[in-house]
DNA sequence: TCACAGCCGGAATAATTTATTCCTTTGCTT
DNA sequence: AAGCAAAGGAATAAATTATTCCGGCTGTGA
């Protein structure tokens, strides 16, 4: 996960003067890393020395490698490419205009999303996904239509998969689950309080929990086992549940590759259900 | 130019002392950004003033800033211009480059199909659906996931929308369609026969048809008044199901918003959906 | 061949930056 | 109210970086 993004998320349960220092950094990165320790500190009128403990406490040996991360950050972000726009869309904006920020402003997600999960809690969900005797996909909402998107998908792959878009229903079906199983549980807010209840349910069954929702704390994250997040433009309000959306089958996405990835068979399968949808496609008849 | 280039093409005319340490830096610009000059002097068998006055000579004012510049550089080399990769997926794939392809080719599909579609089609088809008494939306299998995606974002603006998973169902609802009415139809291959014979019946009732499908010759876009396109990486087998959806949630989530620009109530109505739905998040006691 | 100017590069040292320690304050718990 | 823990700053130690100084080598011109 990019450092500015963890600042970001983190800054709310920081103590004031963290959180002043963490806001000047996300605010000018640019800055910070020609800043000192002694100078970064008077900017913001606090201690040299809270600076570096600053620094210790995000987990970095000293300052001159959160330094290193955050130029590191700031250059992922730089990866839209030139012409995409991803300000807010206004009223007047005209048709061309319209189209560049809802296309920046996709891509802009997805990025994110893609850089604010590591490879090892990646791996940690798919592992999980891969060994499951059966999968639950619980969401409501929005999230509803991805967790089916991605039953779909792995039905595909011939993976004992559950989703229904009632959650009495999701309920039900998570009472059946045991350790073997697991629930995989989208949720943009990570509030939704049926599909925490659901995830609640099965983590008391020792089912594994895996949750994704944004980077904010939230009750979903909590109860989960593994922690994955989507990020979403969430100033931009029109365009919020579109890019919360994305973000979803972003990573949806993506698991289901890796997961094609790693099961040898999986082309035949996919073929072979490929196949079995244009056999129906085919038939004028009915 | 990167700093590393720039090195390079400096390193003939340099002292040999001065070449040896660009030619580190050159070949190992990570470790570089995390040694101290007398570290790095160290791995190389030279003086630590050496170090800082490489540094000078080639126009930084301090070994910091050659870092810095160093990283930037580094961070460039990443971004391959016009950023992605559109290879198919192969098994031996890294991480890193299927997330990269995985991106590269949902942006590639999503700005292929806002590219596929001019303003006047467009434009037609939002005058449609903003005039209809009732939008009906025709999909089956992933299609009706972007369906029922498009109806809860019409339903948010107050329009009237009819849209059921199954196809019988909408067969059904189509019947009661009329003049006033318009039939919005996704098919990517056209082909699907559920989906042709709604349009059909609906063209039948003279019931306004839109369809959105693949650019190829098909028989949905034939039966249909409004013809909208949507491209995706046929190809990559692995991912067309993945960017054949993305194609027409931008075109769908396109229509969207530029419907909010056309409503000047849309806001509000937007912001008590939203606001009623979180009601339904806070409420703990449920 | 012999100054001598110029530079390369290292040692020593100065200056700056970073990290740690220690201590006071403050707010919370018991 | 006493005890405790966390926050945060001052002082100081440690490290890193920058500068100075000096010896050695090289090419040049008398």
């Amino acid at each position: 996960m990019s450092v500015l993004k963890k600042i970001e998320a983190k800054l709310e349960i920081m103590a004031p003067g963290d959180r002043e220092i963490g806001q000047y950094i996300v605010d000018n990165p640019d800055q910070m890393l020609r800043l000192s320790t002694a100078a970064l500190a008077a900017e913001i009128g606090r201690s040299q020395s809270s600076v570096v403990k600053f620094s210790q406490k995000l987990g970095y040996g000293s300052y001159q490698e959160l330094k290193l991360a955050v130029s590191e950050a700031k250059s992922q972000e730089w990866q839209v490419p030139a012409g995409m726009i991803h300000g807010s869309i206004e009223v007047g904006d005209s048709y061309l205009v319209i189209l560049r920020k809802l296309i920046g402003s996709k891509l802009l997600s997805m990025q994110q999303t893609v850089a604010a999960n590591n490879e090892q809690d990646i791996g940690k969900a798919l592992e999980m996904l891969n060994r499951a005797r059966r999968i639950h996909l619980a969401g409501v909402g929005a999230s509803s239509l991805v967790a089916r998107d991605f039953s779909y998908k792995l039905m595909k792959l011939g993976r004992n998969v559950l989703h229904d878009s009632d959650s009495h229903v999701q309920m039900a079906n998570v009472s059946t689950l045991g350790p073997d199983d697991v629930l995989f549980a989208l949720s943009y807010s990570g509030a939704s309080i049926e599909t925490l209840r659901i995830a609640e349910l099965a983590r008391k069954r020792g089912t594994t929990v895996v949750a994704v929702t944004g980077l904010h704390d939230n009750p979903l994250s909590r109860v989960a086992d593994i922690r994955l997040h989507t990020i979403a433009d969430e100033e931009r309000a029109r365009s919020s549940s579109i890019t919360a959306r994305d973000a979803q089958l972003t990573l949806t996405d993506l698991l289901f590759i890796l997961l094609v990835q790693k099961q040898p068979d999986a082309n035949e399968y996919v073929h072979n259900s490929e196949v079995a949808v244009s056999v129906l496609k085919a038939d004028r008849s009915s």
